[in-house]
DNA sequence: GAAAACCCGACTATCCCTATCGGGAATTGG
DNA sequence: CCAATTCCCGATAGGGATAGTCGGGTTTTC
C-alpha cells in the first residue's frame, strides 16, 4: 500500500521534451551570420554555409524558405549571394521559425484550434495554447540583433538561468 | 531596391510549432481521467482507453511509462485496474510528461547542455534553454486536479486566451 | 480453475526529417 | 558573346522516430 508522499513538484529528472528541428536551428545560425554582416552586404550561400557550419545544400533549401518568408533577400549571379531583408533588429526569431516550419503548432497533426475535446476536457486544449503562446512571446522577444550580438533580453536571460 | 519597411514583430501569419506527441496527449488525457474517479478506485486500462478515446493497446504502453514514472499504480487480477499513485492536485502534467517522454529537451537530438556553439553564439543555446525553462514552468504549474475540474490557474489560461 | 486484468517484448507500417543530386535560369565581368 | 558565378527548384533516397498491433505470459480474485 502507498502512503500519498508528498513529492517535490519539480524533481529534477523532470523535463520536457523541446524539440528544435535542425532546419529551424540552422535558420536561425545562417541568419545570425547574415545579420553580423555589414549592412546591405550580401555573401554567397556557401559561404553562409560554412561560416555557420551547415550543410551547403541543406541551407540553400532553408535559404529558400527565408527568402519566401521575406527574411533575406538574394540576388544571382556573379558578385550575387543574400542578405537580410530588414535591419536585424527588427527581426524576430519567431519569424525565422514562421518562414521555415512548415506545419506550424500542431497537436498530432492537426492545428490546436481544430482538435475538439469532449466537453469538460476544454481546459487541456486551452493548456497546449498557453505553452504555444508563451513560445512565441519568448521567440518574438528576441531579434536577430540579440543574437548577432551574443546577448539576450534580460527577461529571457533570466529564464535560460534559471532552467 | 527594398526599404526598411517596418514590419510589426507579430503578424498573424506568425506561428511556432509546438507539438504535442500523441503519446503525451494520450498520457495526460488518460491521467485525467483516473484523476476523475472517487480516490482509491481502480479501473481497467480498457475501460480508460474508452473514456479518454485512446487506442486500447497503445494505452497500454503508456500507463506502463506512467507506472515507470510513478504516476499511477496497478493492480492485476480480476478486479484490478489501475489508479493514481497520488492525489491528483500533487501530480503535475509536466511530471506526466517526463514519464513518457523518452528523449526530452533535445536540440537536434542533443542534450542542450551539450550543444557546443563557437565562441560568441552562447545566446542561441541559451534562447533554446529559455524557451524549454518557460515551458516546464508552464506544465509544472498545472496538476491533474486542474484538468479534471477543467480549468487552468489564472495565469496559465491568460496566457492561452492572448494565442 | 476459470475469468479478469495487467505485463511485456517483438513487430509492422508509415511518416517526416535530413540531406543530396542534377540540371536550369539569371547576372556579371571581361 | 562567353564563361564563371550564383541562385533556383523539383525529385528523391535513407534513416529514425512515432503510432499502433499481436500474442502469449503472469498475477489475482471469485
Amino acid at each position: 500500500m502507498l502512503h500519498a508522499v508528498t513529492r517535490p513538484s519539480r524533481p529534477d529528472w523532470e523535463t520536457v521534451s523541446v524539440q528544435v528541428s535542425a532546419r529551424a536551428e540552422y535558420a536561425v545560425r545562417a541568419a545570425v551570420e547574415l545579420a553580423r554582416l555589414p549592412a546591405h552586404r550580401a555573401i554567397s550561400a556557401e559561404r553562409v554555409a560554412m561560416q555557420a557550419d551547415v550543410p551547403a545544400k541543406f541551407l540553400e533549401a532553408i535559404l529558400t524558405d527565408l527568402r519566401h518568408g521575406g527574411i533575406v533577400v538574394t540576388q544571382r549571379g556573379a558578385q550575387g549571394g543574400c542578405r537580410l531583408a530588414r535591419p536585424a533588429d527588427q527581426i524576430t526569431v519567431a519569424e525565422v521559425f514562421a518562414a521555415v516550419e512548415g506545419t506550424p503548432g500542431q497537436v498530432r497533426g492537426l492545428a490546436p484550434t481544430d482538435v475538439t475535446y469532449p466537453d469538460g476536457n476544454e481546459a487541456v486544449r486551452h493548456l497546449w495554447m498557453g505553452v504555444q503562446a508563451s513560445v512565441l512571446r519568448i521567440l518574438s522577444g528576441v531579434t536577430l540583433a540579440h543574437l548577432a550580438d551574443d546577448r539576450l533580453p534580460p527577461s529571457i536571460a533570466r529564464l535560460a538561468a534559471e532552467g
